[in-house]
DNA sequence: ATGGGAATGAAAATCATTTTCATTTGTGCT
DNA sequence: AGCACAAATGAAAATGATTTTCATTCCCAT
């Protein structure tokens, strides 16, 4: 296995902390970076199993990571312009953990996106 | 432009509505229908266009359309065995819709995974 | 029959991502 | 310093989904 480049973190915090890793390659790269392309993937993979990453998946399937708070949280997406609001999942949290004790799962966690089309697009 | 070849939305249909376009190919070939894969990629398009039917992405990129309007469900999944469990949903489709309205989004549907520990396992 | 536009699919191109593998770098140890 | 060994790096090849190209086939109205 292998640790995160620092420079990576700090890059995608850079842009917004919100890119994929072609873009952040792309970034380095302007600023003059020496970096390759794995290393920008190993790292951003790596910054996801820490959880210190988020990824989701744009429309057309390229993966965008962005930083992420500590709290758990769920994401409203523009599926138009990629807009993201962090929102509150209180009602789910209920509903997986109602779910999953219905059938006897223990161990219990869960994914949840909603994605549409924000007021400015 | 090309139009949907009929085949494949029954196909899709079949499959339990929720499917890749891969899926669907191979899901043909076995059952013997003559089709290339760009004709099952250029109909799942078109469907998606006329709005017939829904195209998300898995976790792995991979794009999978699923009948609009079909009543669907979520799974619970154990992380163990792999036995899946379909679920009833209803108070995630109101906290999607809830959500999606207090910041003005619209065209809204969503996703949600449960994942855990079975019983038996 | 015939001409033209739509549909088809095999093969090649694209593009993000992953894997392989040889090389470099870092670290601890003597 | 010198050595051994693990981790990190990155170029290039492999993978896999999706798209594009393009030649062929189909269909339908004249």
């Amino acid at each position: 296995m292998s640790r995160s480049n620092p420079r990576v973190l700090s890059t995608l915090e850079r842009a917004g902390g919100f890119a994929s890793a072609q873009e952040v390659y792309r970034l380095m790269q302007r600023e003059g970076e020496s970096i390759g392309l794995t290393t920008v993937y190993r790292s951003l993979q790596s910054l996801v199993n820490d959880k210190i990453v988020d990824v989701l998946r744009r429309d057309d399937g390229e993966a965008i990571y962005r930083l992420c708070g500590d709290a758990h949280h769920h994401h409203l997406v523009c599926k138009s312009c990629g807009e993201t609001v962090e929102i509150e999942g209180g009602a789910i949290e209920k509903w997986a953990r109602v779910m999953a004790e219905d059938h006897g799962f223990r161990d219990v966690g869960h994914t949840a996106e909603i994605f549409g089309i924000c007021s400015k697009c």
